[in-house]
DNA sequence: CGGTTTTGACCTGCGC
DNA sequence: GCGCAGGTCAAAACCG
């Protein structure tokens, strides 16, 4: 898989300020950030070691049992998400990462680093419809990760609803826009397709849901946020 | 008829 | 300060 190798071959360039201290092994508090985790796709399984990082920088390996999702679609087809998962605190891990050059890298990055302006729909959805007057950077854990499927939207288990398309630069693919649409979830994903191989899927979430995945249309579902990958950021 | 998607306009941040 | 690019809104269209 080049795309694959392309984005692996990234990595390192992403995120170059938080891979530099040794991991320590310990524990993982609540409160430590997830910076980033390559997901390793074997067949017949999903796996992914997710480095977490408290506020002093240690990196803190994890073992995922897997990412909850599938894509409902070409999974029931045979074919399996191949890619990595790249999370990032929603700090500045991005930054350098716009810098690191290469496409992939910039596709990445954009998603990224998009960040400029990632938190923009937060606060106006927190505030009144006008126009995002309140600008305040709020932070919100997200994540990107590459697959490779023929649909845009895997089936994570929640129920998104898409609210804009816009076509971006370098790419031949528009990115779509979805947001969450159980209430009082704000969790939001964008999705893309890398340009050079449309196969290939880019999702970025931002933002933690406040609900499970299957309670998504139990509203009284309430806070088990410990109960999935997601909630877990 | 209600929910979702589409799409053009608008707004903001960033780089030059 | 200006232009560009990205992100969101909201009305209209679409669909089950």
């Amino acid at each position: 898989m080049e795309g694959s190798s392309q984005f692996e071959t990234c990595l390192p360039s992403l995120f170059s300020p938080c891979a530099l201290p040794p991991p320590p092994l310990a524990p993982l508090p609540n409160q430590h950030k997830l910076l980033q985790m390559p997901l390793f796709q074997e067949q017949g399984g999903t796996q992914g070691v997710m480095l977490s990082s408290d506020h002093h920088g240690g990196l803190y390996p994890l073992l995922l049992p897997g990412i909850p999702f599938c894509n409902s679609s070409s999974a029931g087809a045979g074919e399996k998400p191949t890619g990595f998962v790249v999370v990032l605190d929603a700090g500045e891990a991005g930054t350098s990462a716009a810098k690191a050059g290469g496409e992939i890298a910039s596709t990445a990055a954009a998603t990224l680093h998009g960040s400029s302006s990632w938190w923009k729909g937060s606060a106006a959805a927190a505030g009144e419809k006008g126009r995002m007057k309140v600008r305040r950077k709020m932070r919100e854990p997200r994540f990107c990760f590459q697959t490779r499927s023929d649909v845009d939207v895997l089936d994570d288990g929640y129920k998104w609803r898409k609210y804009g398309q816009k076509v971006v630069k370098n790419s031949l693919h528009p990115r779509s826009y979805y947001r969450c649409t159980h209430s009082n979830c704000r969790v939001k994903k964008r999705v893309e397709r890398l340009s050079e191989d449309c196969r290939m899927v880019i999702t970025t979430y931002e933002g933690r849901h406040t609900h499970t995945p299957c309670s998504d249309d139990a509203d009284g579902a309430g806070d088990h946020t410990g109960s999935c990958a997601f909630t877990s950021l």
